[in-house]
DNA sequence: GTTAGCACTCTCTCTTGTTGAGTGCTAACA
DNA sequence: TGTTAGCACTCAACAAGAGAGAGTGCTAAC
């Protein structure tokens, strides 16, 4: 059978109404809005059924969409359209002005894309393999302390204050710096194992307990580099969605969204660049599977670097949510600055 | 009417009772603790309704503990033991090795509140008249980007990448490094007002360009500081008391934990160094007079910092959570890093 | 002072009936 | 052949009612 145009505006009427009041549709409701009997909007309801396009919740109820529409929805049906002025000056004004920490920025980011959709958002940081540790450096702070800084190249700044065990000067710690630099600049983060560490410290022959405690902060520093992070804001929209607006769904799904590994799983799977949408079953993973997320990819130095997700029931807003993670996207990269590769120098870049 | 042991035995077992189970406490489980019949702790029951240290839920009702009961508990009849061996190692763990920076070793620490409570947990950064700037310093990153770094006396360290508009070689950039020191250092975070960067912005009359975005950078890192940080951790712990184990209350309970002004009027109100308990009416917002809320503070240089809370229902297991918060704040002051004042020197501190 | 006994109260759960929204099917109509 | 009116049927949701069970207060006896 195929889909004729009036079975398909009868669908686009269903999944639509669908979206917005999350109860089973009757065939009254879609007779009302073309001028037809009600037993000729069940005949059509009847074939869409037989085709896989809705359901029933129960043998006397309205018809639900299937993942199937929902599919041939966001493929054929929908129209996405430029987010409001509002949201996007809104967003605009989001990342003016704030740091530049892919962290700061990846939280910044979760909380903008939950905030404007209503669901649950999240960010996830760069795969280590692709993080290098782009500068070393120790800053005085007073007669106890100096200040150990890691910069990697996506923008990630560590800090740690380290107790000084005996009076040195500045000219003393840039000199201990660029020997840290020379050791640490230009390794992926990912790839510096115990072993180098071991080494560096062998380097050091005099202060021996200084250097050890340094070595030990960056080789602390970059274990939590190393650490991928997930950001995850708005869980608590999913009360306000009425298909998981009981305790026990709603603790299921705090719980579910707390395991990282699964975040991951979640959002990296594949990650072909732009947007990306997986349907209830679609999903990568058995838990969310009676969810929808929406994810894309945001790129430093034109590589993909990790993604951000947007996580709702089946029956999101898929046109509203397609274009503000399109959107915000767009800002966070446009926000995180690509540092140069590290090989000294002035060359040109951009 | 004089509180009697017997009646004082009684109290007791109903309150500890109810902390356990949160359902009303029958004269038969209590008689069957005592070898008394339960027409006798009826009457006791009464005499100790009488005195306002129970209420009934409705007539036929077993026995719930009052505001003034679990008043007297605390005062009185608690008895505050060590925390466990195993959570008191876990604890120590948690802090081991990490950052020394105010705003992570917060986050950590209402996790740590909340996740050994199992109850929800806040962390306040300081009042920020107490926050001084301690140093500013220009990091030389490539070809295009300088780091900016501003550290605080209470190692709060913030830092943002400011693109260079020409070249620049690391002694020019220690000289500006010096030139904003002496401006900014030592003052009070919250005493630098827009004139005070417009002045500073006079005082550099060549590389504008470069010294605007550099000062509006500071400007914006103050700011940052400026804003008071809620920290909260454990939000969702609420569904696991039955008390607010629905949809409503806890939508509630979730967007009142989102005031940040609220949450700041409910830790700092008074703040007599210790541990503080303020059961039910006794909270200082409207809003949180059907919970408890336990709160201490943390010290930086021996002058009070900040403050952390737990919340919970009014039947907590105070005992557990006041050598919890004991434990945690203790550690926490004991990682936060006492920086010198900044006159310079290697003055003796400690 | 303690206790057994009793009438009473209130919540909670289970059952039952009713209503209303929706269906599928059939037969008649254009 | 597509459309429609009509009808029997199904199911969820709600309300009302009946017990059961846990608890109380009070009284009278020990």
């Amino acid at each position: 059978m195929l889909l004729g145009d009036r079975k398909l505006a009868i669908l686009r009427t269903i999944i639509d109404d669908y979206i917005v009041t999350a109860e089973p549709i009757g065939s009254r409701t879609i007779a009302k809005k073309y001028e037809l009997s009600s037993a000729t909007i069940r005949n059509e309801m009847a074939d869409l059924e037989e085709m896989g396009y809705l359901r029933q919740v129960h043998t006397s109820s309205g018809r639900v969409p299937s993942d199937k529409a929902y599919r041939f929805y966001v493929d054929k049906l929908m129209q996405v359209n430029a987010l409001s002025g509002n949201e996007a000056a809104y967003i605009k004004d989001v990342y003016e002005k704030k740091s530049t920490q892919l962290e700061e920025l990846l939280m910044l980011t979760a909380k903008t894309l939950s905030d404007i959709s209503n669901y649950t958002a999240i960010a996830v940081g760069p795969k280590i393999d692709t993080v290098v540790v782009r500068s070393v450096r120790l800053i005085p702070i007073d007669a106890n302390y100096v200040l150990l800084i890691v910069v990697t190249d996506s923008g990630i700044v560590r800090d740690m204050m380290i107790r000084k065990p005996f009076d040195m000067d500045e000219s003393y710690l840039d000199k201990v710096s660029e020997k840290l630099n020379f050791y640490f600049r230009g390794r992926p983060v990912g790839g510096i194992g115990d072993d180098v560490f071991d080494q560096v410290k062998d380097g050091f022959l005099r202060d021996k307990v200084f250097f050890n405690s340094l070595v030990d902060a960056i080789s602390e520093t970059v274990e939590s580099s190393n650490t991928r992070k997930v950001y995850t804001e708005g869980l608590n929209n999913i009360l306000d969605i009425p298909e998981y607006s009981d305790i026990i769904k709603a603790k299921e799904f705090f719980s579910l969204m707390k395991k990282k590994q699964l975040m991951f799983d979640l959002v990296d799977s594949d990650m072909p660049q732009g947007v990306n949408i997986h349907i209830g079953d679609e999903n990568p993973i058995e838990e969310m599977k009676s969810f929808s997320v929406v994810t894309a990819t945001y790129c430093v130095n034109k590589k993909i670097y990790g993604s951000v997700g947007i996580i709702g029931p089946k029956r999101m807003n898929y046109p509203k949510v397609i274009s503000l993670i399109d959107n915000v996207v767009d800002e966070l990269t446009q926000h995180l600055v690509a540092l140069g590769d590290g090989s000294g120098g002035y060359d040109e870049e951009e």
